[in-house]
DNA sequence: ACAATCACTTGATACAGGTCAATAAGCAGA
DNA sequence: TCTGCTTATTGACCTGTATCAAGTGATTGT
């Protein structure tokens, strides 16, 4: 429990910091792992000068809504989001969750709308990039071109992985995965690899998952009494990463 | 049985006239579908001196494998290919057929190396595009630029709505989406919406659907039952387009 | 501080689709 | 044309996860 407070507050002040609406791409934490990796200090100011930085998001909030005009991706400052697509009966398909460092809307391009919506799962904060100028800027700097297509390929790789799960695995191996999944994205952005809190209801997961909250649930029951997770409702603690790992890749 | 083999006919000899190793962008028929979209005639030359095109694969041959070197992307001018990925366990995940029209291999710009690997399903002819020399003459071409970046999202709106099909829907669902799909990209191509024959097996089908080869074969039987298709081993006939639609967005 | 609502857990039961098995129909090579 | 091999179909049975149901624990607004 005390323990618990402690990753809490750790993640607090860090979000904390880059709340600042004043900060640029140059002194962002992030900026190596997003959008400005790979760019010079000067042409930094150049992408620096497009972005807008808008007030922070409240929890439920939206940035865009399925079906809205695009015009700009948005990259997340602090916070996690959930992007997610309404199918033609009204269910809801969430597509991916987003952290800090990570872009959003890419699916938009394809229609000049957005193919699906995205939504705060907590206060969230985010960097709007105007489609056109980036557009612009990256026929003049390669190396913004060239890194602007990887993250799009980066989102398809990860949505095949997506597919592949969805398509061969257990619920145990696809919650394991998720686990893993997220313990290496806070690696990137220095956080724990083994605490951290879900921003996400169990609701979200198992959408994501291809699963029902109650199977999530008891996988989380499960993991827990097989001492590979630590769960305290939303507080995760990933006990033994070997286990997970091997659960997740089809207990091979 | 008749009526198959003119459809045959009809699919052969259209794609016999795109077997000339001599076409150009400028002359090829799918230029209205494929990246030379949006481009003036000039233009298009320009796309044209960079292309290569190589002679046929045969069924089962390899454009690509997973973890082999990225260097192109590749549009194909004739046959059907299927793109699939290799799980830690060995298994096999297809991930995507390819008509003719289409670009394969953007999932390999992330982390320039193939994300997967790409095998023709029957004899087919496909266009190889330096992705270097692609890249330059994006920035020079702002239209170029955008429709390729389209095309990668429009990659991405594809996952996403696969994801949905594995997440949400039943084995029914999932095939007569997939029908639909075909059903819908032949028309593109301007061959017929309601007849054609299958270039992938049952298996292929099943693993991209999330299925074993069992279950389609049983929904095929099913549907042929209802009078919804016509199913004569690889051949399938859309009787019934509009049951077929109902069941694909379930059965609302 | 208190409802009232919402999120999560756990158990009992049902069913879609997987697995195993046997057969039939295509197809490639001799 | 025959042979052997691969692909597809069909049936019987089994299992993992959904569904339904009940209860407990969080969170929100007043």
């Amino acid at each position: 429990m005390d323990n618990n407070l402690v990753v809490h507050e750790q993640l607090a002040s860090v979000q904390r910091c880059s709340h600042d609406y004043q900060v640029s791409c140059g002194n962002c934490r992030l900026a190596s792992i997003c959008l400005p990796l790979a760019l010079e200090n000067e042409d930094i100011n150049k992408l620096d000068d497009i972005i807008q930085r808008g007030k922070p998001l409240q929890k439920n909030e939206h940035i865009y809504r399925e079906g809205d005009e695009f015009n700009s991706v948005f990259a997340v400052r602090s916070g996690t989001l959930k992007a997610y697509k309404t199918t033609d009966d009204g269910r809801e398909q969430v597509t991916g969750f987003y952290f800090p460092g990570e872009i959003l809307a890419l699916d938009g391009i394809s229609a000049d709308i957005h193919a699906s919506s995205a939504m705060a799962l907590e206060t969230a904060s985010i960097c709007e990039i105007p489609f056109d100028a980036l557009e612009k800027l990256s026929s003049a700097l390669p190396s913004l071109q060239r890194h602007f297509l990887q993250l799009m390929s980066r989102e398809i790789t990860e949505d095949q992985q997506l597919i592949t799960l969805l398509s061969k695995n257990t619920a145990e191996e696809r919650v394991a995965a998720l686990m893993l999944g997220i313990s290496t994205r806070n690696t990137r952005r220095r956080l724990s690899p083994t605490q951290f809190r879900l921003a996400m209801s169990r609701l979200d997961i198992g959408n994501y998952l291809g699963l029902t909250v109650e199977t999530v649930s008891r996988v989380f029951s499960r993991m827990q009494k097989l001492e590979i997770l630590r769960v305290d409702n939303k507080e995760i603690e990933i006990l033994d990463t070997e286990r997970l790992r091997t659960m997740a890749s089809l207990g091979s």
